[in-house]
DNA sequence: GTATGATTTGACCAAACGGTCAAACACACG
DNA sequence: CGTGTGTTTGACCGTTTGGTCAAATCATAC
């Protein structure tokens, strides 16, 4: 480990390609199933050099899961309780819909963690996730009793955009085994536009 | 091995006592991050004797899934053309949603490895799966275009079934931490229904 | 009870794995 | 150029893992 001082250029170029080759891995492969032999020749470095930036193959692991939980949940937070009702969860829907297309390594890693008990979040979810969505609920259901959109349980409404967006990128292996050549993403968005607004259009 | 006879009653209370413990680690673990020694410890054997019954892990992953898989479909499959096109929609997504809470080692097992690329299943998916879904795609669609549901894309339709009504096992940890005491399963049945009543209810 | 096959296990092996370390190498700067 | 710091690596270590095997134990039919 170098001193304790700015990152040269060598430090920033290696760690980052170390992050992203991580990224790869793992999601590809979950915690267990990956090693850092793997993770090292992706990045195009030996096992050693890459255990001379970060200190074990779970330090490396806990980094990228922060620097994914840190934006995972910016499509929820930007759900603006001033906005039109309607307009704002049809725009969220599409915000997801749009990083399980374009980042759909970090939603595998995600789903990985999740389905395997998320031994290493728990604690985000119960305490930052379960705040966060508490306080969107809210919104919704203020929403939803002033009569702006059609009644709706709020957290099963969340889950199920949480679960139809993610779908594409988690399981886009058996989605592009049932489509074949078509393009999982080309009617996608219309079909989210139109689930929902039938869903919430009131009455 | 033993001999090639009928399967004594040690055999059969062995063989079950391993699958349903190698599911159990299987579908929390994944595959590579189960371990053999594991497996044992919860079918309460000795690692020497459960390869006494299988002869390696992958053979059980194999006979696990393949299980799983014969009746993972069977839901799906009792789409009845015949009968009412919205009933019969929404009774498969009631049945897929029983799954889910009935079997949710079942719907890890499935995620874990759709998850990771499905390195072992991926032939039945773009064959079996792949042609169940074009047969019952062309119901829907045929029900569709007669006017008895409103217009929808086939294909999408099932994806949203499938990731709405698994997100409650494959995700459960993160259900329960957003929800609290409450239980998962208590308004769901009434919230899918109402979602593919009104995406479906021809106008 | 005893013979035969089924079942169980302790001891063991080779490979894979996460991680260490001293030595070699590269590079910037005076 | 040389020297001090940052970087890279081959060799190595202890542990875990999947799997083997011979020997011991158990169940059952005669």
């Amino acid at each position: 480990m170098p001193k304790d001082r700015a990152p040269t250029r060598i430090q920033q170029k290696n760690r980052a390609a170390i992050l992203d080759a991580a990224l790869d891995v793992f999601s590809a492969q979950g915690f267990r199933g990956a090693t850092v032999d793997q993770i090292a020749t992706v990045a195009g470095l030996s096992k050693p050099n890459l255990l001379y930036y970060f200190p074990s193959k779970e330090a490396i692991h806990n980094e990228v899961l922060s620097q994914l939980l840190d934006t995972w949940l910016d499509p929820l937070r930007a759900l603006d309780p001033a906005g039109d009702p309607l307009e704002e969860i049809l725009a969220y829907v599409q915000r997801k819909l749009e990083m399980s297309r374009d980042y759909p390594r970090e939603s595998r890693l995600f789903a990985n963690e999740i389905v395997q008990g998320a031994p290493r979040i728990h604690d985000v979810l119960s305490t930052d996730l379960r705040a966060l969505v508490d306080e969107k609920v809210a919104v919704i259901k203020a929403w939803s009793d002033a009569g702006r959109i059609a009644p709706v349980h709020p957290y099963h409404l969340i889950f199920s955009i949480w679960s139809l967006t993610q779908h594409y990128a988690d399981f886009e292996v058996q989605v592009r085994a049932v489509l074949g050549e078509e393009d999982p993403f080309a009617a996608t968005p219309e079909f989210m536009e139109t689930l929902y607004r039938r869903l919430l259009t009131p009455n």
